[in-house]
RNA sequence: GCCGAAGUGGCGGAAUAGGCAGACGCGCACGACUCAAAAUCGUGUUCCCUACGGGAAUGAGGGUUCGAUUCCCUCCUUCGGCACCA
């Protein structure tokens, strides 16, 4: 499902080897080796299942979910941006005393495995099992605090007989139906695609980049519109305001109404059009179809046939992206056909022109030339009537009574009958007072209805491909279309099919694997062969997880009870309008078929940026910028390379890789280990010295604490070294050994354990303490030691910082202004005179206006 | 065209709630250690000025304010999303 590092995916690259770091032995007996230190821990975490997560009614629970792996063999340096940092914030969670549940897992299906078996004939499974094999070792090197026990691979029987039974509750939801239309196709992926996974102005595919055609295919959807109201309502989540955007704008809801129009003639038919705006009803002078429009041959006369026939072969010869350049000429032609205008019975023609889509709202429209700009170069074009029904404040620029124009602004209605003189806004929908008082007219004289429309799609789940969870029905001559029985759940893939790019799933090709029984009548039948789209599997893993080997339900009410909802889910923004979107569908239709609980499946959403190539390109293979996260944790050991992941950009921006740069946060983490390991001195320094560490270390442990809640891991590197710095000094003070000193390691010890877990326990456990680090409780800051005793000053004379002065910190404002006002500085400026203004903002600066 | 995000030193970035711009790190320069180098440690490092001191500067221009990276307006650039959507 998720951090495709590019859009091709490589399977099985060779395996890097770098050289191991040389480590020259230091002086004393304690050098740093992390790559066997972190093993060390690794297997001593594993074997005390120190990080199983367990349910516990005596804690508050937190799920923290991060976006699962697709296993295309290979952990990329953008997982690791991904995971570790999710990682140190479940682990700060727990210590802060909740119960944290931080899974891992597997989304198994897909094209790419299938794609290289019908390179190499290696089976699917077989690849997608070694891939995860190699990974789930690949992420252990992370030193992450992953729950294995709880582990689920989407391609494995056990976890998508749910898949499928998911499905079939869908099914008798009635959210699940079949429908022959015009979908969307991935010549090189052979397969159908959802919308929402064809992206950008040429319409490619999402996974492959291919440029994706039309195809009429008969297929299963979700019927996802159902919940588009829903899915636009984002009360009690705490999602980026990113994410809450690109869904509205998705979904793109826009209200109006649908009027009917009668077609005049030997076909004789109510035609409904969808319109936002009906106070210009009174403008419609012609009406234009798709030339897709099912009803265009019924109503074409026969003297225009041919060139309808024409123009339709011509627009369906066109790509859709060429159909929507927006600022194509317009272009159309005439059916012979004419209907009427509801709401003043005038006759207008019906056109059929290739501006207006099929795909959206009827495939019909009322054309307003006056009010609207593709209506009016259209009529402009082939000299149709424009009637202004829309007086603007300022009346239209018109050459010889004709508009120039469009006019889309507000105004008083005319020429609208009983309308005339009505005020019309900016406003859209019933908000606009022109709307609301012909909405509620047509509405009364039946002539049509308010409506709401979407941009919004059913969701497209059938794909004709082999390695994805079958699509669990079957269908009967006698019966139509059937759910594979509960009891005979999973549909298992067959082992021995050929892999073949037909564009049909391999599975239709096998010899016997689509014949059964009517689940009805028990006669001879077939089963479905298209797959489910990957995203189906992905919709509902947080559930699995909850209790992965569980045979009596997709999950354990007991742990669904406890754990959920998830708390925090961090992961790629590229989902926004498809696994977050489909994830949230999902959940409203489980909570209505009675399944789960609760509005949303995820109350608090993070996104990761992304990690570019240090010549600021996207990463991929073809341009030779890939960095491979092994190379760097056998060179640095994986606590240097989590640092750098963490500190190097803003988590949620991203940035490009920077190879000399993470030697500085290599340099910290080796810093941090001789400041602990260095024998101590005998405790000499002041109480000054030791007093000014203490309030260094509390005030740090504020802000690391604060940055924890925020998800803003760059500063907290960023003060642990300034921290780290201060005890240097302080240690250069004679600070070590004392008191101060001890506090000051065990809370800098704790900050770290997060970020850099192994290294946090080595230090741990050399200083004597008791394992596990990763048990203690995230310390308290003291606030009375944070506090400043005296604070220094600036002091602006007319905007510039003149001079600084020194003060107790609980100095009143009477007494600053006193000692800013007796500044040496300031009296130079002063000249003298007495100031104009002088402002103090406590524990900020002075300023000063002469 | 519409919607959204972002623009700060050579680089990544920092700056509670409008209050010292450039934290922290990379790089660079110089110094210590060394026969030497690497590593390590220390010092410096926004730009400009005949440099004691002063001036400019957070994409550009304007506004509000004693004070703006932060708030408002206009514009530019980059990135992302949507787009003949009726």
């Amino acid at each position: 499902m998720v951090e495709k590092p590019a859009p091709v995916r490589e399977e099985n690259p060779a395996p890097e080897k770098a050289p191991v770091r040389e480590e020259k032995p230091r002086q004393d007996n304690h050098p740093y080796q992390p790559q066997a230190m972190e093993k060390k821990w690794q297997e001593k975490w594993e074997a005390d299942k120190l990080y199983r997560s367990v349910i516990d009614n005596t804690k508050p629970k937190h799920y923290a979910l991060t976006m699962l792996p697709y296993p295309s063999g290979d952990l990329h340096i953008g997982h690791w941006y991904a995971m570790t940092p999710s990682d140190a914030r479940a682990r700060y969670m727990r210590m802060k005393g909740y119960n944290v549940l931080f899974p891992m897992g597997f989304d198994a299906f897909g094209l790419p495995a299938e794609n290289a078996a019908i390179k190499d004939g290696v089976h699917p499974m077989k690849r997608t099992f070694q891939n995860i094999e190699r990974m789930r070792k690949q992420m252990k090197s992370m030193g992450a605090m992953f729950d294995w026990e709880r582990e689920v691979v989407s391609a494995s029987p056990e976890y998508y007989k749910w898949t499928e039974w998911f499905f079939i509750q869908l099914y008798k939801q009635g959210l699940a139906y079949r429908k022959m239309s015009a979908v969307d196709w991935c010549p090189n992926c052979n397969t159908t695609l959802a919308r929402e996974q064809v992206w950008g102005d040429d319409r490619h595919c999402e996974r492959c980049g291919t440029p994706v055609i039309k195809k009429d295919l008969d297929q299963w959807f979700f019927k996802a519109t159902k919940y588009a109201d829903e899915l636009l309502n984002f009360d009690g989540v705490d999602w980026p305001q990113t994410v809450k955007t690109l869904q509205t704008n998705w979904i793109d809801r826009s209200e109006g109404a649908e009027v009917q129009f009668a077609i005049v003639g030997p076909f004789s038919t109510l035609v409904p059009v969808f319109t936002t705006r009906p106070d210009t009803l009174w403008g419609a002078t012609f009406m234009v179809f798709s030339p897709e429009h099912p009803l265009v041959d019924k109503i074409t006369h026969p003297e225009y046939k041919q060139a309808v026939e024409e123009y339709k072969a011509q627009a369906a010869r066109q790509t859709e992206i060429q159909r929507g350049a927006a600022d194509k000429e317009k272009t159309g032609v005439f059916t012979g056909a004419y209907a009427i205008n509801p709401v003043n019975k005038a006759r207008i023609p019906i056109w059929i022109a290739d501006y207006v889509m099929m795909s959206y709202g009827t495939g019909a429209i009322m054309a307003v030339p006056a009010h609207d700009e593709r209506d009016f170069a259209f009529a402009k074009k082939y000299d149709l009537p424009i009637v202004p029904v829309i007086q603007p404040e300022v009346p239209i620029e018109a050459e010889n009574g004709v508009m120039k124009a469009a006019y889309v602004g507000p105004g008083i209605m005319i020429n609208s009958g009983k309308f005339s003189g009505t005020k019309v806004n900016t406003e859209k929908g019933r908000k606009n007072p022109g709307i609301a008082k012909v909405l509620d007219w047509i509405a009364a004289e039946g002539l049509g209805k308010e409506s709401v429309n979407y941009r919004y799609r059913d969701w497209l789940i059938s794909r004709q491909r082999y390695w994805g969870a079958p699509i669990p029905m079957i269908h009967c001559e006698i019966h139509g279309w059937n759910p594979v029985p509960d009891d005979q759940l999973p549909v298992v893939l067959p082992e021995d099919v050929e892999w073949k790019p037909t564009g049909e799933s391999p599975l239709k090709l096998h010899p016997t694997w689509k014949n059964t029984t009517c689940p009805v009548c028990s006669g001879p039948a077939t089963r479905e062969t298209d797959t489910m789209d990957t995203f189906m599997c992905s919709s509902w893993y947080h559930l699995r997880y909850l209790s992965p080997h569980y045979d009596k339900g997709p999950f354990d009410p007991a742990e669904y009870d406890y754990w959920m909802p998830v708390d925090t889910y961090t992961g790629g923004i590229e989902h926004a309008t498809m696994h977050l979107l489909y994830t949230r569908f999902f959940h409203k239709a489980l909570r209505d078929a009675g399944i789960v609980e609760g509005h949303e499946p995820m109350l608090q959403l993070r996104n990761q940026g992304m990690v570019l190539g240090e010549d600021g390109d996207k990463m991929s293979k073809s341009k030779g910028n890939v960095i491979a996260p092994d190379v760097l944790v056998n060179k640095y050991g994986a606590d240097s390379v989590r640092a750098y992941i963490m500190f190097f950009a803003r988590w949620e921006m991203g940035a490009p890789w920077d190879s000399q740069g993470i030697e500085g946060s290599v340099r910290w983490v080796r810093r941090v280990w001789t400041l602990f390991t260095d024998p101590a001195q005998p405790a000499t320094a002041s109480a000054e010295t030791k007093k000014d560490l203490r309030r260094k270390v509390h005030q740090t442990l504020r802000k690391v604490t604060r940055d924890f809640e925020n998800f803003e891991f760059n500063t907290i590197i960023s003060s642990l070294m300034e921290l780290m710095n201060e005890m240097y000094k302080a240690r250069e003070a004679g600070a070590a050994g004392s008191d101060e000193w001890k506090e000051a390691q065990e809370i800098y010890l704790k900050m770290m354990a997060p970020v850099t877990p192994h290294i946090a326990e080595e230090l741990w456990a050399h200083l004597g303490k008791s394992y596990s680090i990763h048990q203690q409780a995230w310390p308290k800051v003291d606030e009375a030691a944070a506090k400043e005793d005296s604070i220094e000053l600036p002091v602006q004379i007319n905007g510039k910082v003149r001079d600084r002065i020194t003060v107790p910190a609980e100095a009143s404002e009477e007494q600053i202004k006193a000692a800013a006002l007796n500044s040496e500085v300031v009296k130079k400026f002063l000249e003298g005179q007495e100031p104009k203004k002088v402002i103090v903002a406590k524990g900020r600066l002075v300023s000063i206006v002469i």
